[in-house]
DNA sequence: CGAAGGGCAGTTT
DNA sequence: CAAACTGCCCTTC
């Protein structure tokens, strides 16, 4: 029920969109990943997918948010390992015991609740 | 049936 | 209007 996010920010202040996404970004626990979708959606931007990227990459080098743990949809890793930020992710992912396959990985296992259907 | 890859479309800046 | 760290559907192996 991400309905309660809109209690602490409104949909109609643009600042705001930032800060929710922010807060769904800090509930991700580590050892899981959620898609852009998902977060924006759980932020309350509904399908500004596109819009959480741009989000992540406007992000400062000294942010604490695990924004790793944020990949495409079904846990496509969209950024190219030849990037800082592609490489940064896969290392960071790794490094708290993700299993990434061909830039895949495991909804099954690594998916955030968010896709999940009854346990 | 399940997983992987490419193309078109929605949202925000 | 155009661009961007996407998403879903169809097809192939």
């Amino acid at each position: 029920m991400p309905d309660n996010f809109s209690a602490f920010s409104s949909p109609d202040d643009p600042a705001g969109r930032r800060s929710a996404v922010y807060a769904i970004m800090a509930q991700i626990p580590p050892g899981k990943v959620i898609s852009y979708g998902e977060l924006a959606a759980l932020a309350g931007l509904g399908r500004a997918a596109r819009w959480v990227g741009r989000l992540m990459s406007q992000l400062p080098d000294d942010t604490t948010l695990p924004w790793h743990r944020v990949i495409a949809a079904g846990g496509r890793l969209s950024l190219p390992a030849g990037s800082a930020a592609g490489a940064e992710q896969r290392a960071r992912l790794r490094a708290e015991g993700l299993t990434i396959v061909k830039d895949r990985v495991d909804m099954r296992r690594h998916g955030w609740r968010s896709t999940e259907s009854s346990g």
